[in-house]
DNA sequence: AATGAATGAGTTTTCATTCAT
DNA sequence: GATGAATGAAAACTCATTCAT
């Protein structure tokens, strides 16, 4: 039974996912989800209180998806460098596996929702906000970063990778595996000192 | 009579760009945008053929002032460093003192009407566009790059920039006057060999 | 000047006739009439008190016409079927020959717009409605049209002629020099005792 | 539940034909159709794709509706005289105790729909146009009707019958029992040689 | 628990009409 | 008189959400 309402929330999520990644949210009726589901409309309606909720519930099962990925095999013990490297790779080789959760995730932080998330994981970090914030700090500390706040920083980094991979998905790119190491690198040097 | 006439467009074109930055284009209803505007709901159909349509405009408005105040004081001669700096401060600075501009150009490169303007001008670029062809072609000419593709270049090297202004916009940090060279050297950074 | 203000009204009815009779009342806004008759849209209400006002005066004007047409070669003194004859041809050659004029007026007719008018008309009849009481009740008097109040009779002969022209303007079959005499006895022979 | 889902479309159609008819199409408003049909502006959307569709599928209930009454009682060994003159009968007395019908049916017929369905007939006759085809080519061959097209043909003897119906219901003439074989004869003598 | 038919508030868009110039 | 920019009421249509089965 548990099984089986399991399977239903899941059919949703993923039938959502797909369908918000190709038309976005506001091209995407609930109904669509539904029928992609196998499921009736009112059904979504026993899982998530509303499409927001739906909306929100996503992010949170993907953002704990990519952080399994993302730091699943980290190493705290090892030198900073290759931690961030370790890191920073892990992330990419994700987004450019998974297409469909790159572009929910990139809608979802430019809408409402993401700044309100934003706004809250501010002060509750998950695992994700909690490497970068050690790693920063700690880099912060032995000044091989700029000088320059935290978050700043993790911006700075952040931002040519994502930027890249939006292109690639958009086709305008294409990132092969020689690639890769190189882009890690271009997230280093912006922001080491 | 004509003067009156670009009153009523550019209000409209006001109206609709605090509205858009402030609530999404599908959370924007028209009958929104022309009350803001203080026009009739019709009149905003004088001037624009659909919502779409006006949106379109908008962005070929912003992205018209963008270029005047990034490239206005552009010098062709100087070292390809400084010419870099050059535009990456003001392109910096413009999206920080033009926060709805910002947000409006986010939003409108992250839907498909963006999707579609960016492969349009791939193949017939604009001032920005040949800006960024010239001097990435020259800088890896002279292998001062990272050896990667131009288009990732562009990327690598915007993206730092595009990420502090969003943070600095949410509200997460404060850009100042002691930070933006700082900005502008990560994002030479991140493409520099 | 009061040329001039005729010019306008003309072009106005001009234009219209055109385009009711292209696209049908609500396919024609008053803005392409205006376009087309080359006025400005504010004039149309300088002529005609609303649009439904300027559709009942360009009724008017084409009945006109029509009864010009189809009645100024009429001819008192002659034979009843020689003057039926004579009507019923120059109605189908004129409706041949204006195909503009028929459709409007079948649409006119077929409309609450015609069915006010028939009933005003009925009580105040014009020169058709003239030739056709004095004609039919004539024959009725010989007793050469069948056993049917006038009116009817009048419908049973308009009728097969008013519905070959339809078809011949809907292209589905065209009338030639050769039929029009056929066609004219057909309707003769629908009322004939 | 089939039952249910027919009743709301049984409804809605009825509804429309009741407001077509007075209105026409273009002075009825889905919301007053759904009004008088007792759902939901919404509901009208889930059983027709759009007003447009709505209206075809009425002309297509309707038109199987007149066809069953016209041609159920047909029998096809009778003299070509008395096969005639049944059919005839059975459509002037359906639109002479069905008047909503036939106000919908003439301003269909007279209406961009109604060209275009004439000409899709053209090609795939149903069993109104294959009984007129047959009747008409019978008769042609037997060279009893006048030396005209058959199309023609048709049109001659159907026009005066759908004349004296749309005179009747809008009350100039009251068509009483034994009117009824003088107008079907009006139909046939217009065509007979 | 699951369904999906029904709903109606909300959205984009049109166009007859007005009125300041 | 003539204009045409401006208007806003009204139209077609969508879709998140509810609720009877």
């Amino acid at each position: 039974m548990s099984i089986i309402k399991k399977d239903k929330r899941t059919a949703i999520l993923q039938a959502a996912l797909q369908i918000f990644a190709e038309n976005g949210f506001h091209g995407s009726p609930t109904s669509l989800i539904a029928e992609r589901a196998k499921v009736g409309t009112g059904t979504i309606y026993r899982y998530f209180q509303s499409k927001d909720d739906l909306i929100r519930e996503l992010h949170l099962e993907l953002n704990g998806k990519l952080q399994t990925a993302v730091f699943s095999d980290f190493a705290e013990g090892l030198p900073l460098r290759q931690r961030f490297d370790n890191v920073y790779e892990n992330l990419l080789r994700y987004f450019l596996e998974h297409p469909l959760e790159f572009r929910f995730l990139e809608q979802f932080y430019n809408s409402p929702f993401g700044v309100a998330k934003r706004r809250a994981r501010w002060e509750n970090p998950d695992a994700k906000e909690t490497f970068f914030n050690h790693l920063f700090q700690e880099a912060t500390r032995l000044k091989i970063f700029k000088n320059l706040p935290e978050d700043t920083l993790v911006s700075l980094s952040i931002g040519p990778m994502i930027y890249v991979v939006r292109d690639h998905l958009a086709g305008f790119v294409a990132v092969n595996e020689q690639m890769i190491p190189l882009v890690v690198t271009a997230c280093w040097d912006a922001v080491a000192a």
